[in-house]
DNA sequence: TATTATTTTTAGACAAGTCTAAAAATATAT
DNA sequence: ATATATTTTTAGACTTGTCTAAAAATAATA
């Protein structure tokens, strides 16, 4: 068994991973994760010794399969249990995340499954992130931002990038939550601001900073 | 905040306290959790600087009201969760310990009581262990076990005093679960071992060994 | 009461995870 | 290509919780 520390890890690792990066860096872990480059190195020693990531001295870190399996299952863990908070719990999507990275550590692929099905089986988690399914499979939508979108282009909000209590108080202040429809009226060049239409109805200024973490699907 | 470990002791200590003995013992604690005495008294010392325990050397240990507070918190948590797995995720009743073990450190009163709505504010765990309520209260059922009664006595199954998961497996096998309606037909000397019928249908033989750990509410 | 047995505490060591300070390797700039 | 800056690793120390072995206190027994 792996604690809670070496859990942690992998999932700043996964995190870290994509096909861009060839070897997560010691510092990028480091600032994910809160505490400093020596002590990465030495878990890396150890998750390296487990056969949990590839590691090459001064080459940055790779998750292996096993490592990968493991991240991903934590991660269908919070989700499952932040779909849980809200749906049943009724606690709100900004109030979750730390209580779900606590019961994502509790690891039983029964306790998983049977969650996922009273759940019903859903697809995404309260701030719209993709919930893996049974066999590790994620289907990540893409990555298509409301600063991506041009005037009078229209979207609806599928998720958000930015997870902090702040980000998310503001934009449910302005009814940007999952689902609403949104219309660009205007895109001011100098900042990149833009004024929006939420649901037909409330007009909002809305800043890059804003826009640029809230993920959209195109529509129309 | 206290660790997990920390929080393990308090459990320990506040269910091997009693009116009837002053000070539980270093030996029993270590007994309880599983670990060696000097280890116990290492604990005990960082316990009482936390002023969650009295403590004089040799004389045994006593939970403050903090202490005592934390522990019960612990215990509704415990007690909550294990309902929700059987309740809600269709666990059995011998499977839910173990994952109790976990939640119950997620330790917040405003989750703690969002579950316990959710669940409808149970009175009893699936073992028939009273829940704390939220002000802390536990109101136990006196401690009539099926070994009390006589020849001819009636009763209904309430609670169980062992939860180990063979003793669990084997009530179910003779349909003692909570609930169930006993007649007591007959006692043997020799043994303590006594016949009797559940759900006025089926007759079963049960040695003392059984009797003397389910709980039991006398009926007639 | 003196002796023996049991319980509890102390002393010292170890593993996990973290930190600071300094050395080594790699990347960047002149 | 050399010097400088940045990143990464090592060395050594600290904390938490555990252990074994031995000493000290308490309890039981003769
Ligand atoms: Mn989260
Ligand atoms: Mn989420
Ligand atoms: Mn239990
Ligand atoms: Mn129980």
């Amino acid at each position: 068994m792996n604690s809670f520390t070496e859990e942690n890890y992998l999932k700043a690792i996964f995190k870290l991973s994509s096909p861009k990066v060839d070897g997560v860096s010691t510092n990028a872990i480091a600032e994910e994760i809160q505490t400093k480059a020596s002590s990465v190195t030495d878990m890396i020693k150890k998750l390296s010794d487990k056969k949990l990531v590839k590691y090459k001295k001064y080459q940055g870190v790779h998750l292996t399969k096993k490592g990968k399996e493991i991240a991903v299952s934590i991660i269908r863990n919070h989700r499952l249990w932040e779909v849980f908070l809200v749906e049943k719990l009724a606690f709100k999507w900004d109030e979750v995340h730390d209580f779900a990275e606590e019961l994502e550590h509790i690891r039983s692929k029964e306790l998983t499954n049977r969650l996922d099905a009273f759940l019903e089986f859903p697809k995404h988690d309260p701030h719209g992130d993709p919930i893996p399914d049974k066999d590790g499979n994620i289907y990540n939508h893409k990555d298509i931002t409301l600063s991506d979108l041009k005037s009078a282009e229209k979207g609806i909000v599928v998720g958000v990038k930015e997870h902090s209590k702040s980000y998310l108080n503001y934009l449910e202040s302005v009814n940007l939550v999952l689902g609403a429809e949104i219309k660009v009226n205007d895109v001011i060049d100098f900042d990149h601001s833009m004024s929006i239409t939420v649901n037909k109805k409330k007009t909002a200024n809305i800043s890059h900073q804003v826009s640029k973490n809230l993920l959209i699907k195109k529509t129309d």
